[in-house]
RNA sequence: GGGCGAAUACCAGAGUGGCCAAAUGGGGCAGACUGUAAAUCUGCUGGUUUAUACCUUCGGUGGUUCGAAUCCAUCUUCGCCCA
């Protein structure tokens, strides 16, 4: 995988550039919509390229080999075959799950002890298992598993995980070197910095990552629990230690504030379920800031979803029409609204990357930062 | 004209002497959601309010009782049946 850096913003650690995988370029910075179990919930794949201008998506390495298995994506060729997404693909590795499914998993030095979620069967996930099934899996980007412990564990903790999670890299990337991609095309296999809010943690960290030489260089472990600010100085400690000439890409993360923030701070990709998850269940974000589309405020409100919107729906709807459908339980609503949030969002890095490029990020980004934050 | 049954909060519907401002569901109002166990979850939904507090409520009126949504009488309305 190749990373260019076009330019950097004066007054400002943020930077636009690109990356090639086998299915294509990507523009960063760049956000990259979640489809954990292989699908962007309620969005076609057509609407995902032509209406929210996704240039990556992600996959989830648990849910996958959950359901539907390792032996169907297999039989289909890859991921991509059988969901029909052309363009690049990124997996998680099942970390965040140690994390999000905590009641049902129990972690050892092997690795991750889950119970399925679907029908309680035990499944154990080790760090080369992972890299395996994301070799069958044929993700573009696959992620180290890693482990997220919560933003408020103590120091303690925090150092005991990040011990596992970096021997847990040792071990992946053992595997991922001794291995190839299984349909004959290139895999980059991005480590993942841990250390909760604690700065020594995070330098070290950083640093063990870094010396690995991969493709690019994730920052995990934040937007967990941890107060905002703690989160900006994490990404800020890291940045520094990171290779600049490589992609920098912060997990899950997250409102369209944090994003801006995280771009601010030399961020060059992420990911986040709020906007499809938080549009599925009526928010909706606009570049004048946040609406509960639910409230009854809306209810005659026959403007325009988003008046000069990313996407068409924002023009062809109405609020007071989508607040309806949301009321009446309609399928169309998510829909309208996770094309309307992603787009948005896609819109946001884009528009970043535009003045990056144009060398007046600095100036930009505070007016918008507070406009994306209003509640209207 | 006669007989039987029913009337409860926005709706539906429990409750049949005190633990009832009244279950539950729906609807409504608001909130949450950050590498997706989430088309999910939480709170509120008579009034005044800080309230474990008080006031006003269970078709109307009048009773019985220390105490009534609950028992009695009567009226009204609705439903079913018989003429």
């Amino acid at each position: 995988m190749k990373f260019t850096l076009e330019a950097t913003a004066p007054g400002s650690a943020a930077r636009a550039g690109q990356f090639t995988t086998a299915h294509g370029t990507v523009q960063t910075p760049i956000f990259m919509p979640v489809g954990t179990a292989g699908t962007v919930k309620g969005v076609h794949q057509r609407e995902l390229r032509d209406d929210i201008k996704a240039q990556i998506i992600l996959g989830n390495t648990y849910h996958l080999y959950l359901r539907p298995g390792l032996e169907v994506i297999h039989a289909a060729g890859g991921l991509h075959k059988f969901n029909g997404w052309e363009k690049p693909i990124l997996t998680d590795s099942g970390g965040f799950q140690v994390f999000s499914l905590s009641g049902i998993r129990k972690l050892s030095e092997e690795g991750a002890h889950f119970r399925s979620h679907i029908d309680g069967s035990k499944h154990l996930f080790t760090p080369e298992g992972v890299v395996d099934i994301e070799r069958t899996i044929g993700a573009d980007i696959m992620m180290a598993l890693d482990e997220c412990p919560p933003g408020d564990s103590d120091y303690e903790y925090a150092k005991k995980s990040l011990g596992l999670t970096m021997r847990w890299l040792q071990r992946g990337w053992k595997r991922y070197k001794e291995t190839e991609g299984l349909y004959g095309y290139y895999q980059s296999y991005f480590p993942i910095v841990q250390g909760c809010v604690y700065p020594d943690l995070r330098r070290e960290s950083a640093k063990f990552v870094r010396d690995f030489g991969a493709d690019g260089n994730a920052i995990g472990g934040l937007a967990v629990g941890e107060p905002t600010e703690k989160m900006y100085e994490m990404i800020e400690i890291v940045n520094d230690i990171l290779p600049a000439d490589r992609p920098r890409y912060l997990m899950g993360v997250g409102t369209p504030a944090n994003i801006l923030e995280a771009i601010d701070r030399g961020v060059d990709m992420m990911d986040c379920v709020m906007p499809s998850r938080n549009g599925r269940n009526g928010m909706i974000f606009t570049r004048h800031g946040i609406i509960n589309l639910r409230n009854a405020k809306w209810a005659k409100d026959f403007s325009p979803l988003d008046e000069g919107g990313a996407a068409w729906v924002d023009e062809v709807y109405s609020r007071a029409y989508v607040r309806h459908l949301f009321h009446a339980g309609e399928l169309l609503a998510m829909q309208i609204a996770s094309i309307h949030n992603l787009a948005f969002y896609l819109w946001l890095v884009g528009e970043a990357r535009r003045h990056i490029i144009a060398g007046d990020f600095a100036q930009w980004k505070p007016a918008m930062v507070e406009a994306v934050t209003r509640r209207l």
